[in-house]
RNA sequence: GCGAGAAUAGCUCAGUUGGUAGAGCACAACCUUGCCAAGGUUGGGGUCGCGAGUUCGAGUCUCGUUUCUCGCUCCA
């Protein structure tokens, strides 16, 4: 990471140059949450293509949906989302550890019992059950630890917090006249809209084990800590797949999807050195995971999960169909078996990558004692994939140059400019990641030439214009990271 | 969530013991300009994050609050 040090850098140029701004700004801001710009929208956006692509069109047994946020409620309990969630939680001011605040009340009645005071066990297990009763869960369960003067099991201290309940889903009424309890969550992950549409998805579209299911979209977790700019937002995009094999093949189904995925990194131009797979080890992985590993990114921030490779094994179709009460099995025409699929997900989070293109393409180079900066991106990803220029602004000049970007506009984001000298126009481009500079002067009016300039290398060459859109196809299927 | 620090123009920053708000870059217009940001002239833009307080007077001192950064914590 020699040319980038420090976050900031993207932070200030993303604010300039309009690819990324915080949200509600006038307002000081609304925490981790921001807004793409201009440039950002398109640089996003060329990144969810990319992989959309790359999911859908490159592989014939992977179709995509498009779930909605909004899901039914059971859903999150079959997920495992409610239940290990709703804990109400309390801390130990002196010692800053986190207690399950019943948890703590039960210790304290098994103490009790032990010392032989049954009586005030029993009255205070009769609190316990009936908690939420008297006043709010939190509130009753605060009153029992106060009361008793339940001491902190490390510290031995008796200095806590109030009582909070940590959800990280994010809860909003549903109907106008609906109360709180039959509020409906906003989607803290994407793969589950994937697995309630896997029957829908087998009966229509003639795909059969082993097949894939691709869905990009929004997110919203209520993280504790959200930082580092949009690396962990309350709201963001996924790209995930969801890969359903037969039980016994999913171990090789992994470890491919691990490679490929590794490899589509590397193909839209991030620099390998930058680039790793870390596994977890077996004792961190998620409840439902038998397998994960992630791939990881060196941002300034340090080595970071930019996707999530994950073997859900048969988890969720087996939670769903016990929620649901309706049967996720599969018949396999091939092996003449009934199983439930197990699953290999792909979960890439689409702002990580953004941000992941922006720190690996940005460069601070020294031109004759000046510095240029530069975004250094996959061609097919630039917001802006060609600049025009008259090269100084005269009629004849100008006329030609906004013929060559309407031609342009037909397949290439362009952007025409004719204000300050030819050199900052370039420059400007560059902080922009535009790969390709196409420049009508007096020279090119005369045997319908232009000059292309390239951003990577500053070399200039100069072609006749019918053949400007041709080299700059060739010019974005040759590129290469430096 | 806890602790520490920060917030002044679009960006990067200066602002003296409290006394009328500054620079560079960027931006706009016109001129200049024949290929790599640096020419000329003119111009727009800030109730100094927000809200209180102390004071004759607050960008500056005090309190609260929001946001960001770092460390811890957490992370399905």
């Amino acid at each position: 990471m020699a040319n980038l040090d420090s976050l900031d850098t993207i932070v200030s140029l993303s604010k300039a140059r309009g690819f990324i701004f915080q949200s509600s700004e006038i307002y000081g801001g609304l925490s981790a949450v921001y807004d793409y710009g201009p440039l950002g929208v398109e640089l996003k956006r060329n990144i969810r293509n990319a992989w959309w692509k790359e999911m859908t069109q490159r592989h014939e047994n992977i179709v995509g949906i498009d779930a909605a946020i909004f899901m039914h409620p059971k859903v999150w309990e079959a997920s495992g989302h409610v239940g290990g969630f709703n804990d109400p939680m309390i801390d130990d001011k002196q010692s800053k550890k986190r207690y399950r605040a019943d948890m703590l009340i039960e210790q304290y009645i098994l103490k009790l019992e032990r010392d032989g005071k049954t009586d005030k066990a029993a009255e205070l297990q009769e609190l316990l059950d009936t908690s939420g009763t008297r006043k709010s869960l939190t509130e009753d369960l605060y009153d029992i630890i106060i009361e008793n003067e339940i001491k902190s099991p490390d510290s031995g201290a008796f200095d806590w917090t109030d009582v909070r309940q940590f959800n990280l889903m994010f809860k909003t009424q549903f109907g106008a006249t609906s109360s709180e309890e039959d509020g409906v969550y906003l989607r803290p992950e994407t793969a589950q809209g994937i697995f309630v549409n896997y029957k829908n998805v087998l009966d229509s579209s003639r795909v059969g084990v082993p097949f894939g299911i691709a869905q990009t979209g929004k997110a919203f977790r209520n993280e504790v800590v959200a930082r580092q700019f949009v690396f962990r937002m309350r709201e963001f995009e996924q790209m995930e797949m969801q890969y359903f094999v037969q039980p016994g093949t999913d171990e090789e189904a992994y470890n491919e999807w691990l490679s490929k995925r590794l490899d589509w990194h590397k193909k839209m131009g991030i620099r390998s050195e930058n680039l790793r797979t870390a596994p977890h080890p077996e004792d961190k992985l998620a409840h439902y995971a038998r397998a994960a590993a992630d791939v990881q990114y060196q941002f300034p921030i340090g080595w970071q999960e930019v996707e999530g490779i994950h073997n859900r094994s048969d988890f969720d179709l087996k939670q769903h169909q016990e929620f649901s009460g309706k049967k996720m099995e599969y018949f396999d025409q091939r092996a003449q078996q009934k199983y439930i699929p197990y699953v290999i997900e792909t979960s890439i989070g689409l702002d990580r990558c953004t941000l992941m293109v922006l720190c690996d393409a940005y460069r601070k180079e020294e031109v004759d004692g000046d510095t240029r900066v530069v975004l250094k991106m996959h061609p097919e990803l630039a917001p802006v994939q060609v600049g025009v220029f008259p090269l100084v602004k005269k009629p004849e000049l100008q006329e030609v140059a906004h013929k060559v970007a309407d031609e342009l506009k037909e397949d290439y984001s362009v952007q025409y400019d004719e204000a300050g000298s030819i050199g900052k126009r370039y420059r400007r481009l560059d902080e922009a990641g535009t790969p390709f500079c196409v420049t009508v002067d007096f020279d090119g009016l005369e045997d319908q030439t232009v000059t292309i300039r390239y951003r990577d290398d500053m070399s200039q060459a100069r072609v006749s214009i019918d053949r400007v859109a041709e080299v700059i196809k060739d010019g974005i299927k040759g590129w290469k990271p430096e």
